[in-house]
DNA sequence: TATGAATGAGTCTTCATTCAT
DNA sequence: TATGAATGAAGACTCATTCAT
């Protein structure tokens, strides 16, 4: 029984990294069950014999792409705060506008790229514990950026924990609407609006 | 050509509930392609060749399933609201604090029954179209009446149906928090009292 | 293990008829595997267990109805001969045409009725031995009828048996180009005509 | 969904001929229906899952075999005209006679070994259109033959189409007579000389 | 290392037959 | 007798994984 070997010629550690990009991106696309492993090895450009001996099984390709895909995939937030937290200095409740308008937009742009993934991690985080663990730490590394990112602008709130995962779930909520539902009747600037409203309002007048 | 039969006698509708329970009570648990038609046959007490002559394949029972547990299990606020309206002639703030308490709390209890099913249920609304309209439906209905339920208590909002939603979404997102996830520092009291704190303002301060 | 029980009731032979008739009527017109036991119980308007009480099982409904059926089915030309040495008396050169044509022109009408049965009922014959006897004795049958017949008309030729079964063949010949196959290039009147022509040399000419 | 490989390595090439052949085989001997797949791999010492990697359904196997087989299963006659044309220039009453005598002969020994073969492909055929085309394909390439070989010989016919479809089937019949069946009372040597006759008659005295 | 042909356990589904009513 | 619901063995087919080269 071949341990998985991890590879350290250039080339050998190029193709699992093109097996992991590429199977977790079909995956994402077309769920995890619908995705089979000489799939993956075709997209990948390599032989469905090589993918045995970088992993174990289909599963650790998922999770390796979770791994390495997660924070940028799953919390698109993360990135927007890390360049928003160079430029700004102090802010201004126009500033928390702007910040709160471009992190919004941003967020939807990031889901529509990820398109169909959401919804197959989700369902692989709650069938498998390792890969709920990987979505937690995850989530654990953005709310503490946020944190830092309150702080660094001066920003106190109280509660700021609970704070920080009710506008996340604002946001992601509002991404969902406008990239994948639609509701009917529904008027995607009004819901944005009343979403800054909402986010503006437990920021600025923490009471 | 078999077509699908529709049972008539007390039994046989009793045992077709019994494969569409189980069954779907197997999905969600377990996923629904590591649940097997032997598992479900195994799981309502009946031989595999039953479930074909009630069911087209293994996705009819899923729907069906979800056709029949579909207010229950997504979108419990339902019931909620149908107790409520019926109770209640005015409200003031009291009131809708108190309502809003309820609400959570039967929302929580029912995300408690219906456990791993959520995530699993939206994978599958992504996945396949008629199952993503049997919640978009199940979603219009449940906006309508939580409308219904605002009307009669005289309570005149703005943007309605986009408030709704981000009500809808606040909710959902506390009862994740609270049944499946559990994040590290999370007070769920805190996150309760805030969440509520935001839909009060919401309705209230409707500016 | 319950004999099968072979019916008094003068509406239980009249069910068992049914089930036989309309049986052997799907088995050759969809195939023997394409029919399923509840199809014909549908077809024969029964219920599929009363099937089981009259047959020991799916394969001696094709047998009872090959059986019944196998004279006019497989051999048309029994009932055409029937028919003619009835009105027959002597025969000359002009008779022997017009017996030849008739006799043609019958059996391709009988092809057309029983359409995509006999295919059906080759394979059977060939894949189960009771079957290819039933047939077998059928032949035979009709061989005996065609040397009657001539000898009621004083045709004598030599090596009975064997011209029979030639001209059997040439006029099967004939019948299945004309019902199913239609090569190109073929025309039929023409090929009716050359093998009357055939058939007169052997029958006139016998040197 | 796999698309069906066509091996290049000549030992897969092998072991996909060895598929078709033994698959092939098995159908024709006991039938298309009572033939399972397992009963392929194991007859052709391969795994299940090969076959399917190079056919896309049994019933392509199936075709395979009847496209690789047709002519020398179905129309052995064709290996005969091939051998002789090429060795005769003119014929006489007497070649013509040593040429049927020839073909008979050849005939009959195809048909012992292609067995029980010919009723299950004439099902089949009629059971499935593109099986149905592959037979009449074939037969017109043979009728093609049969003329070639008549031009060749300077035998004129009229109506030649319709005269080599009857020749073929007169060849055709007493096959089947000597090899499958044989019924009671008829003296092989006596039909055979009896056919010969015939379609001396039908050659020679065109008139 | 790399290939891709090969494996075979496991899946969904069908259907002849039985059996409780 | 008659019903038709129920059975479960067996079939076609898939796919994660292995292995000869």
């Amino acid at each position: 029984m071949p341990e998985t070997r991890i590879p350290k010629s250039e080339k050998a550690v190029a193709k699992r990294d093109r097996i992991i990009e590429k199977g977790f991106e079909l995956m994402c696309e077309n769920g995890y069950y619908k995705t089979s492993t000489p799939d993956i090895a075709k997209a990948a450009d390599v032989s469905t014999g090589i993918i045995y001996q970088y992993f174990k099984d289909k599963r650790e390709i998922f999770i390796e792409g979770l791994k390495r895909f997660a924070d940028s995939v799953l919390f698109p937030m993360m990135d927007v705060l890390d360049s928003s937290d160079a430029t700004m200095a102090k802010v201004d409740l126009n500033d928390i506008e702007r910040i709160l308008d471009r992190l919004i937009t941003l967020t939807v742009q990031s889901h529509r790229l990820t398109q169909k993934a959401h919804e197959e991690l989700e369902m692989m985080a709650h069938a498998d514990e390792e890969i709920g663990n990987i979505f937690k730490s995850s989530e654990l590394a953005m709310t503490k950026k946020i944190g830092t990112f309150l702080e660094k602008n001066n920003i106190m709130l109280e509660n700021p924990i609970e704070k920080i995962h009710i506008i996340y779930g604002l946001v992601e909520n509002y991404c969902h609407e406008t990239v994948y539902h639609h509701h009917e009747g529904m008027n995607n600037e009004v819901m944005r609006s009343e979403v800054i409203k909402i986010i503006k309002n437990m920021v600025v007048c923490d009471n």
